[in-house]
DNA sequence: CACAAGTATATGTGAAGACATATACAATGA
DNA sequence: TCATTGTATATGTCTTCACATATACTTGTG
């Protein structure tokens, strides 16, 4: 269970809450290689405590909800140690996207562009917040940093390349439109007009 | 639901069984963008079967079990053609192996080493095995064909890229380890050694 | 002859994830 | 003052996916 590993990792770091935890952790520092629902987050937390890899005490709070903060047992870390040297099989493909653009040959010319437009401009905004959080984050030299700054790589290069892989269907798609009707010099639909930056935000 | 508009678009190509889905398309044609269980693909069949997307009839079989042999319906077919016409969402990021690398500060320099290296091998080896796929199926300049050559372009520039991440990790970490405890020369470890090949064939 | 592999469908079960909603109170802002 | 936002935990439910197992007959292999 990746969660749990992920939750183990932020807790070996510091004692946190399950809503520290989602608000700190996985909605900032964990956003570009796992994701999880607060819901998630807890059950996994309690389950985690029934079998000993962490522990809990409430923390009483007249004007708010008691703060339960979870901190890391020595289980926890060796388990954690564990996991982290075992190398785990390859995350299995699948990709909604290309589901459809496989099955996109009854599709009408505007559609198929639209959706392959949309999927990089998808993508460049991923890009663009995930190259804004690389200039947050460049300090720091210490093995932490490095390995925190070489999975926020891992994210932008994907990015990235899949960027640089839209780019290069829609100059195959373009083409392929445009040899099944050919259109007369002038007459060219605003479908073949070309992208202004290779780059940059597209917003 | 993609998996039950992957099977519409195998059915809208040809009327097949639940085990011919599986070991035909799914084991084959759609392994490099989603992959399905057995009791999947038959349990979103019967699903798709009472939302009347999907017809089936059975075929007698003296010697073998009987056959059911799905058909898409042209509420399928609508269904389809309206599901491939609309941007899906971006998958989320989520990649166990990033946490590994984002926690793994506390490994040895062998274990971290190890982890980073059997990810490249394991990517190398999904590469090889989706180029000798293309080169399989380099034939067909229709859209279908170039619809489907294109996903494989997806997984193998993915891979690719990850890869080359993969290898800068390798060097940033080689890097790092050399300078936190630098050795005489001549004393240098195995650790260090170099790859000899970039692109082929790891094994 | 025994055993494995191929053809074919189906069910049981459990984990993981997605989404909604409940509770409770404080501070902030329109 | 009324509504929203923030802090904080918890439960319910549904879908998707993974893994195991049952059934049944045939063909090929050692």
């Amino acid at each position: 269970m990746s969660l749990a590993h992920a939750i183990l990792g932020f807790l070996r770091e510091q004692a946190m809450t399950g809503y520290e935890l989602k608000t700190l952790c996985f909605d900032h520092d964990a956003q570009h290689f796992w994701t999880a629902d607060q819901a998630q987050i807890y059950r996994t937390l309690e389950g985690l405590e029934k079998r000993g890899h962490v522990t809990s005490r409430v923390k009483r709070q007249r004007s708010r909800p008691d703060r339960k903060v979870y901190s890391i047992t020595p289980a926890g870390v060796e388990e954690l140690d564990r996991w982290a040297a075992t190398p785990a099989p390859l995350p299995p493909l699948r990709d909604p996207f290309l589901i459809q653009l496989r099955f996109a040959d009854r599709l009408s010319d505007e559609d198929l562009l639209h959706i392959v437009r949309e999927r990089r401009s998808a993508m460049q905004q991923r890009l663009d917040i995930l190259r804004a959080r690389a200039a947050e984050e460049a300090k720091g030299a210490g093995r932490d940093a490095i390995l925190h700054r070489l999975t926020l790589g891992a994210a932008m290069s994907d990015a990235r390349s899949t960027i640089d892989w839209l780019d290069g269907t829609l100059e195959t798609l373009s083409d392929l439109i445009e040899q099944e009707h050919p259109t007369e010099p002038g007459t060219q639909s605003r479908l073949f007009a070309r992208r202004t930056d290779e780059r940059g935000s597209t917003s």
